[in-house]
This record gives structure tokens, C-alpha cells and sequence, in this order.
DNA sequence: GCGCCGATTGGCT
DNA sequence: GCCAATCGGCGCC
């Protein structure tokens, strides 16, 4: 896998559609870099659907709109890329259109070439922990805000490619470390997979009862 | 204007 | 299991 065929990236109809279904079906798609002139490979195995205005957990929640999330009100199939606790990349494709404020967000990557790249980006030796998390998998694969926010997904440094070889099955299951809307089932995962992001569960549940408290 | 908190991660107890 | 790192936006005084 030396010299990759490039295979077409998705067409940017498939991202006018809702989130949900296209965090859905982002699952078992591959995703290739060439940031930094270096070549790397995977299959996405998690992703999470954030709908928009009328979703609390969502950046785009009540239209808001500043300086740093510009990109998420792009059109469709367009990368919008955020910093996150203000030290880590997280990447987002956007949904439905222009205003939308929809996108889903990328959450673990299976590594597939360009291990060793990999590995040093992200100074870590085990495969599953090159791309498992939404932190991980931009600094495994190259992504930062000035290489990808607000540019279509099309002809950027980092393309997601249909893969017709792939048939998992796909759970769904609520968002991780968020605190509005907890229990909505918008966590997609290829089930059985050793590559998704691995969180406790009581994170979740703290926040779930911080969101309906006791009494 | 000030303080809190997050779509996280990694290191230490 | 717990906590610090780190910073911009937002709620609140």
C-alpha cells in the first residue's frame, strides 16, 4: 500500500443530508492524509452526529456563532476543525448546507498505513491508541485548524473515501463527555471494533445526573 | 470585568 | 479514579 490509488472522496451529496444519517453511514469509510507531505490511511469506527440550532450539545446550539466556529456554518462536506480545552484538534464534516450549523464529528480512526507515522506524531508505540479519540486521531493524522477548518472536504489535505469491501455492524449509543443532551443516541461505533475511543461510563452518568438531579 | 467550564488527554494515585 | 493542562466564549455580578 506503498503508492495509494486515490479512490473518489465522497460526493457532497452525501453530506446534505441530516448528521444522524451521516454519522451513520461515515462509519467503515476511509480517511487518507497528506498532511505534511506524508501519507496515512484508516477507517473510520466512530463518529458522533451534532444536529444544530436546536441541539444543546451542539456548537451551532441556538445559532450561535463567533470567531472559532465560522466553519461550521459552511456548506456541506466541508471540514470545520475546532480546538478543544484549548490543546487538542477535534474534526468535523459539515452537514445539510449553508446556516445548517450540522456536522459530525470524527471520534476514532483505525489505523490502516502509515503506522509509522503515525507513531510519531502522537509519540506512542500501541496501535489502538493512535487514533482512538477525537484528540488522537487529528494529531495521528496531521489535522490542525489552518490545514483543513472551512475548506471542502474535496481537495484538501485529508479526503473520506466510500469503502465497498466494508460491511460492520453499526451501533448507536449515547455522546461521550458532554453534558446537554446526554442520552441522545447520536454515537455511531463499527461494533466489536478494539480502535473506538474508550471512555468510563461514569463520566456519562455524572453528567446525566447533573442534567436531572436527584429530587 | 471575572470566573467557570468544555464534543480531551495523559499521567499519577 | 482523579486531576492538571490551557484558552476562548459565555453567564453572571
Amino acid at each position: 500500500m506503498k503508492s495509494p490509488r486515490r479512490a473518489a472522496p465522497l460526493p457532497v451529496g452525501f453530506f446534505e443530508r441530516s448528521a444522524e444519517i451521516v454519522a451513520r453511514e461515515l462509519v467503515g469509510t476511509l480517511i487518507a492524509s497528506t498532511a505534511d507531505g506524508r501519507w496515512t490511511l484508516g477507517r473510520i469506527v466512530e463518529t458522533e452526529a451534532y444536529l444544530g440550532y436546536d441541539d444543546p450539545a451542539s456548537h451551532g446550539y441556538r445559532h450561535r456563532r463567533h470567531a472559532q466556529n465560522a466553519a461550521l456554518y459552511g456548506p456541506a462536506a466541508s471540514w470545520y476543525v475546532y480546538r478543544s480545552y484549548g490543546m487538542h484538534w477535534c474534526a468535523n464534516l459539515v452537514c445539510l448546507g449553508e446556516g445548517s450549523g450540522s456536522a459530525v464529528l470524527l471520534r476514532a480512526v483505525e489505523p490502516l498505513d502509515g503506522l509509522d507515522v503515525m507513531r510519531h506524531r502522537r509519540s506512542v508505540e500501541l496501535v489502538e491508541s493512535l487514533c482512538s479519540g477525537p484528540g488522537r486521531l487529528c494529531q495521528a493524522l496531521g489535522i490542525t485548524r489552518s490545514e483543513l477548518d472551512g475548506r471542502l472536504m474535496r481537495g484538501s489535505p485529508v479526503e473520506v473515501m466510500a469503502a465497498a469491501d466494508w460491511s460492520g455492524v453499526i451501533e448507536a449509543t449515547p455522546r461521550i463527555g458532554i453534558s446537554k443532551a446526554a442520552d441522545w443516541p447520536l454515537r455511531f461505533t463499527a461494533a466489536g471494533s478494539r480502535f473506538v475511543s474508550r471512555r468510563t461510563v461514569t463520566s456519562k452518568l455524572r453528567a446525566v445526573a447533573r442534567e436531572h438531579p436527584p429530587g
